[in-house]
DNA sequence: GATGTTAGTTTACAACCTGTTCACGTGCAA
DNA sequence: TTGCACGTGAACAGGTTGTAAACTAACATC
């Protein structure tokens, strides 16, 4: 359980595709915080500065990237960056502080950071590293692309952050739209925790069962808008796993044809190869 | 690690993917390339030497990840990294070379290397970048890393935590599974202990019985789906050991062909191959 | 700024599933 | 034959999931 009061902003919706990257930048070295906020932007990513913070603090920001100069942090350095890599495991993190010895460079990147870069440095390094990092970063989060997915009588459309049956809208939130275009992209079982970090953008807290219920409301709006058919299954002890199968009853009385060779994994392939 | 006595709860279900991840060393500097090869098995990372090579040869080598000191490729550098970020745009390239200009290593991160380490340094610290950067790259595949295993007339599906005999699902749960697929990866005899330190995850009390009950669980769905054959073989006094064999009375009466020539080994190489 | 609506989170409880354990039968080895 | 090791079946307890509803925060509207 986290923290009594903690996180009760609603985490951020993941977009179905990702434009600009979000870096937040910690450092006290204000002229160097200045060249980055003028040369960010014209690389698809825009600069946030940010003071004293906690993890909730950069939770509410919906970061993509930070810079930190770990002086900032002024004593508890290590605790505050595990918590970072604890609870936002999703979080790029660039630390670009003064002098350093190996066994703390290697100590922070054991910890989850993404990279460490020694003062006094050149600004276009600073932001050439926090480029690769963010499209390595990047790559993950849309393998798929954002074309229309198809499955069974099911259309998920990406670009209107909607999924509909026909011409018949589900009327998803932003939230279940993003856990059902995050599974239906993937046809492989998701654990509980993998879904919740892809879909809120940070850990999941022991005992939360915020994707159960999430589950729940979609596989109610999926079977009022598609009776015939059922989309997501239970993995006991594991996860939840996409295919759209036809019901039994469905088959023995076909009213609506099956369509001929065009199970889930064909149909997202094609459209994979599209892309 | 928890008390002899204690492991009331069910111990956790290991996760059906790849953990050891492929990383070539493309390094002329023999020295640097043993420490390397000496370090980085215990990090969950297989070294992997690399000679002169293209684009073609590291992709037949289904590497996750390489580390390059741009030395070895003489001239043309700057076409052969281009090259590779295009062919291999999912390979982690970390570049570990003799000195370089900002210039240089703004414009090889902005090719898509993934980090550029200056000579001489620690190979702790190579080894540390390296593990952030597959880190990160690991996160965006969650298609678990294993491919399937065929053997017999069964086929394991890492992904799916299940296994199929044709399209039809054993309906294994996820110990039963997590015990089938780490005996049909080792094809040699597995003692009682190993097992259950390797499917539950901590040391098996004295007298404990459950690897049995499993076993019996298992061949009983076996049975059900794939009644010619017998996959898990007891060895008495030592444990078991899996090996998908047609009974006798199936090869007196041979409704169905053997699959000829392919072994249990030899097919799990070639899926793995296909990957 | 007050109020109603909506989305999201947390909690509670019941139903279900699983893993463990026990008891007993069978077969191997000395 | 005797002593173990293993096979087999069933029962139990506890964890996991489905389900509903209360609760909170955010938003829009007036």
């Amino acid at each position: 359980m986290p923290e009594p009061g903690a996180a009760v902003t609603p985490g951020p919706i993941p977009a179905a595709r990702a434009q600009r990257m979000r870096v937040g930048i910690a450092d006290s070295d204000t002229g160097f915080v200045r060249t980055l906020v003028k040369r960010l932007p014209g690389l698809a990513m825009d600069p946030i500065p940010v003071g004293p913070f906690t993890a909730d603090t950069l939770l509410s920001m919906r970061l993509d990237g930070l810079v930190l100069d770990v002086s900032v942090l002024r004593q508890n350095v290590w605790p505050c960056l595990e918590e970072l890599a604890e609870r936002l495991p999703a979080l790029a993190v660039v630390v670009c502080t003064g002098p350093s010895s190996v066994a703390q460079r290697v100590r922070g990147l054991r910890l989850g950071l993404d990279a460490w870069i020694s003062k006094p440095c050149h600004p276009e390094e600073v932001v050439a590293v926090l480029g690769a990092v963010l499209r390595r970063h990047r790559r993950g989060e849309l393998v798929a692309g954002d074309g229309p997915v198809v499955a069974g009588e099911l259309t998920i459309r990406p670009d209107r952050y909607q999924a509909y049956v026909g011409e018949r809208s589900l009327d998803l939130t932003a939230r279940e739209f993003a856990l059902l275009l995050l599974m239906a992209q993937n046809d492989c079982v998701i654990e509980r925790a993998e879904i919740y970090e892809r879909v809120w953008g940070y850990a999941m807290a022991h005992g939360d069962r915020s994707v159960d219920v999430f589950v729940r409301k979609l596989r109610q709006k999926l079977l009022a808008a598609s009776p015939d058919w059922s989309y997501i299954h239970t993995h006991f002890g594991i996860g939840y796993r996409f295919a759209p199968e036809r019901s039994p009853e469905a088959l023995m009385q076909p009213d609506r044809p099956e369509p001929l060779g065009a199970s889930n994994e064909q149909q997202t392939a094609a459209f994979a190869a599209l892309r």
